[in-house]
DNA sequence: GCCGTTTTCGGCCCGACTGTTTTCAGTCG
């Protein structure tokens, strides 16, 4: 069978959990979270590299020991490691360790001393009432535990980005009205325009004394206060989102930020810079001994460590402090960079609104051009156009083009890709438009060789033009379809074509990842609404926070170009 | 278990809150 990268991350992940459970070296356990995020974060196969005789030592927190088991998982498929702890404790323990509240030493504790191996077993141990008889356990955390197992089995969900955008901005209001409170930032996996987000991190900067905390906890959305000091609380909203709150003062607010937003990865990276300076950062500032040097703005940290300001979309600890360390970091795209929007639907087909309603809306969010790109007939469902519907649109938006002021429409279409890789439109009928966008609306489940070469000879077609929502994700909902995504991307340079990030929060699709893939191969992306209302046009933020995580700048992405630049790029053949 | 402009050994980010115990360990972010 061959190993995936995945392979190696998930036997990586479960060691590292079964050594925090027998109370191994901390940091030998970071070792192995540290190898399973560099293979999170790598592009080619573990196994390809092994085969062409690469090194394994020169990737990041791979040293001697670990290379070779990663060459011997490769082999075997197996780690004699894994295999001797999974004798030591049972593998189901290490879901103990995902509830809150329960470390390694209190799932060791439970585990050997009430031969508690599972999340049932630990709630039916409680209920009767033998955690607090175990040393250090009371009745508090006893109950704590089973509360924390009750919202662990409600919801141990993650929140897209729009989701926690809508709690998260109404709060940041509410807490800047609090008298004494100068500035709210929504900081976290949020500020980083993470594609789903876990909890909400909001950072305060409040006079000494301000009823910020005790305002926070009675906020009318709080369902339960998790915890309350003097400088920090945390709640579960109604919604069911933890939300954390830090309040500091307003000299601090750069540092604590910093901490704040994360990632976790790049805090401890840029930590340990300072540390090798002699400094030491914390939430409260940059400091050389007792003395502060800095901490009003993050800026004045980055400074102090000789950096550049680095955005807080390119803060996981992913190169990001090399390229600024040299001063390569990427000037990233912005949402005002976006010039039109190339996929949208109408009444036509699944969309809500008329041609001259969307037009409009587009050219209120700033728009210059948009492409109406329908569902093709194959999707019957939801009105896919035939030829002769298409072309009547075709006529409706040349004579909606000669009304319009300030923002021009595109004839597209949103093709259908069909399972033999063939388009679901003639020829003679695709040539008549402006842009021709692919995608898949059926058979997610082909092998990643049958997917794969069904997109690839759907993109050598000479009208194709962009592929839309390249990997086919519905987060939390559906996952990707199997394709070799690196080959894709290399043939859409070689069939000049472009991909899409698509902006509608389900999909968020390319990833980041392949965003940095496409960059570094020269492939433009496209942000695109996907539009089907005319609200929708709100959701490019998204889009734009996913490219920037993936590292593009304004001259990557190809709806930054004007139309009388665009037209070349996008008409094929002609 | 990794790593090196102080290093091949001895470090490895740092502080708040809770619950338990009574000065601190465990957990979390």
């Amino acid at each position: 069978m061959p190993i995936h990268n995945a392979d190696i991350i998930a036997i990586f992940e479960e060691i590292a959990d079964l050594l925090e459970i027998q109370g191994a070296n901390p940091f030998r356990i970071r070792a192995y979270h540290n190898a399973a995020l560099t293979f999170s974060r790598l592009s080619e196969e573990a196994s390809l590299l092994v085969k062409n005789g690469v090194n394994l030592t020169k990737l990041p927190g791979i040293g001697e020991d670990l290379a070779g088991k990663i060459r011997e998982i490769i082999s075997t498929g197996h780690c004699a490691l894994l295999d001797r702890l999974h004798k030591e404790v049972p593998p189901a323990v290490t879901e103990l360790l995902k509830i809150p509240g329960l470390g390694p030493k209190r799932v060791k504790a439970v585990y050997h001393e009430l031969d508690v191996q599972t999340v049932e077993q630990l709630y039916r141990a409680a209920r009767d009432k033998r955690i607090r008889t175990l040393p250090g356990f009371g009745e508090k955390m006893e109950h704590n535990i089973l509360r924390a197992i009750e919202i662990h089995s409600s919801q141990t969900r993650r929140y897209k980005l729009v989701m926690a955008s809508q709690y998260a901005e109404s709060l940041q209001t509410y807490l800047a009205k609090i008298p004494g409170v100068a500035q709210v930032t929504v900081a976290g996996s949020f500020r980083r325009m993470r594609e789903t987000v876990g909890d909400l991190d909001i950072l305060v900067s409040a006079k000494p004394k301000s009823a910020v905390i005790h305002q926070f906890i009675i906020y009318d959305e709080v369902n339960k206060v998790l915890s309350s000091g003097p400088t920090r609380a945390s709640v579960i909203l109604k919604c069911g989102i933890q939300t954390d709150l830090r309040v500091v003062a307003p000299d601090e607010y750069g540092s604590a930020l910093l901490y704040f937003t994360g990632s976790k990865a790049h805090n401890i990276a840029i930590r340990r810079i300072a540390q090798k300076m002699g400094l030491k950062i914390n939430e409260y500032g940059i400091f050389r001994g007792k003395v502060r040097i800095a901490g009003i703005t993050e800026e004045s940290i980055y400074q102090a460590i000789g950096l550049p300001y680095i955005p807080p979309e390119l803060r996981e600890n992913h190169g990001e402090i090399e390229m600024a360390r040299a001063g390569k970091l990427p000037k990233l795209v912005e949402l005002d960079d976006l010039c039109g929007d190339l996929h949208a639907h109408t009444r036509a087909t699944d969309g809500h609104n008329t041609l001259r309603e969307m037009a409009n809306a587009a050219k209120s969010c700033g728009l210059k051009y948009l492409a109406i790109t329908e569902h093709s007939k194959k999707l019957a469902m939801v009105h896919g156009l035939d030829p002769s519907h298409l072309l009547k649109q075709c006529d409706e938006i040349d004579q909606l083009n000669t009304e319009l002021q300030g923002i021009v429409l595109l004839k597209g279409i949103e093709v259908d890709i069909l399972e033999n890789g063939d388009l679901d439109l003639p020829d003679a009928v695709l040539s008549q438009l402006d842009i021709v966008v692919g995608a898949i609306h059926s058979k997610f489940d082909l092998s990643r060789s049958k997917q794969t070469s069904r997109i690839l000879h759907a993109m050598e077609h000479p009208y194709f033009t962009l592929l839309a929502h390249p990997t086919g994700r519905l987060i939390g909902k559906r996952e990707p379809y199997d394709v070799d995504m690196l080959r894709i991307i290399h043939m859409a340079r070689e069939y000049q074509c472009f991909l899409e990030l698509n902006a509608h929060p389900d999909r968020l699709d390319l990833l980041d990842t392949y965003c940095q893939m496409a960059k570094d191969e020269g492939v433009l992306i496209c942000i695109n609404s996907d539009a089907h209302s005319t609200f929708d046009f709100a959701n490019l933020r998204f889009g734009v926070g996913q490219a920037r995580r993936g590292w593009l700048e304004k001259q990557n992405v190809l709806n930054t170009r004007s139309l009388t630049e665009l037209r070349p790029l996008i008409q094929k053949n002609q």
